[in-house]
DNA sequence: GCCCCCTGTGACAGCCCTGTGACAGTCGAC
DNA sequence: GTCGACTGTCACAGGGCTGTCACAGGGGGC
């Protein structure tokens, strides 16, 4: 998914779906439709959508079908859409492989972000990892990588460079990076955050003497820069 | 996660969350409590859930507002409970990072069918087989091959791989796979991890005292590693 | 009921991480 | 330019973390 997510829209009511289309564009989607689940288990080979939404009562095979269907070769998010608002139908729904569940009418708003949420789900999933230069930070694998070479950091540098890589070009003082890494609330007049601070840089940075990435703020503390 | 997802319930109604507790826990889920946003922080950093249902409407921190915090640091599933049902608020609390949204008042299947949706996105299909460098796992004939050859796994390393397995590249800290194989929650200062990983190695790497498979993370636990 | 294998525990060793304090170097204000 | 405050750097000692092992209890198979 580049930043415009490609949805599949299956809805066999005219009306409904010429609506639905119209909002969803409005919102920044690129959609396709298909008035029918064999039509868009057509469109799904054919066109590779980021996510599909599908209404459940469609004639011929209906949505639980097609989301089954689905599954047995898919992982793409699916929301389902239904006027129906039993409880039982929003568990058997989720049961048949769906990521949600949406009951009509909805607000176009709504139904935007219940898109998002899905696809965000996904995508953290797929990349949480960041990258500042030549320096890739796998969140999950808790692996850096540098020009593609691990590196071998210690666990408090890797906690470290971890806090710091969520507030990309925040300043942080050594106070609040004592708490973040270290939990401790006082710092005395200790060179502690500099010390750390140091090692990893000779890790990290190309020429650690003068660094690109870990900044330092005089009078604050420290901040990672991406480059650009 | 296996069988027996862990989760977090954040809700400040005594009534309400009682009720919730006993009904997830007849799904088969584990689940522990926190009474306000202060302290499902808290329990969050010390219990690792694998998922938080989290009411809107708490005194002081309000659940917008954890759910953002818990976004700052955590990529974990988050559930927002509440009794408004005003379309910007599903909005709102889903831009600020939820993964799903759910009116009260809602049954227990509900709640569960939706949190099971939730978790099944994370999880990997359980029944093909996995190769990873000349071992190869298949989860429906329970049987791991080295080179061809089957190894002979007690019931213990077996879960421990398939776990580890399901999660390649991911870095598994002691709790979680505590949590995952031995359906513990609390690791006291036991090298009961650390041995069974040392059994499983011994079988399963070439070179027992050098690990590629099974990787160590210093400070956070271990990780099976695909060479390439 | 017996026996064997699995499994959790505690102890221990070794390695490497890490905090500290001292000192040098650098920056900025005046 | 000078001075003071702030930061970079380094070596070292203590200790935290992990690997390893032997052992005992328990559970399952026969």
């Amino acid at each position: 998914m580049t930043n415009v997510p490609f949805l599949l829209l299956i809805e066999d009511d005219d009306a409904i779906r010429t609506a639905l289309e119209l909002s969803l564009t409005r919102q920044g989607h690129r959609v396709a439709t298909a008035a029918s689940g064999e039509d868009g288990l057509q469109m799904l080979r054919e066109q590779r959508p980021d996510l599909i939404v599908l209404d459940v009562m469609l004639p011929g095979i209906d949505g639980f079908e097609v989301c089954r269907r689905i599954r047995r070769t898919d992982q793409l998010p699916i929301i389902l859409l239904t006027a129906r608002s039993d409880d039982i139908d929003v568990v058997v729904g989720l049961e048949s492989g769906a990521d949600d569940y949406v009951v009509k009418p909805v607000q176009g708003r709504v139904l935007d972000a219940r898109i998002r949420a899905v696809l965000r789900r996904g995508e953290r999933e797929a990349n949480d990892s960041a990258s500042f230069g030549n320096l890739v930070i796998d969140r999950s694998a808790m692996t850096v990588t540098k020009n593609g070479q691990d590196l071998q950091l210690t666990p408090t540098e890797l906690r470290l460079l971890l806090e710091l890589s969520r507030r990309p070009g925040q300043a942080l003082s050594r106070q609040q990076l004592l708490r973040l890494v270290w939990e401790h609330d006082y710092l005395g007049d200790s060179r502690l955050v500099d010390a750390c601070v140091q090692r990893l840089r000779a890790k990290v940075e190309d020429v650690p003497s003068s660094p690109t990435l870990i900044r330092t703020v005089r009078g604050v503390g420290y901040r990672l820069d991406a480059p650009q």
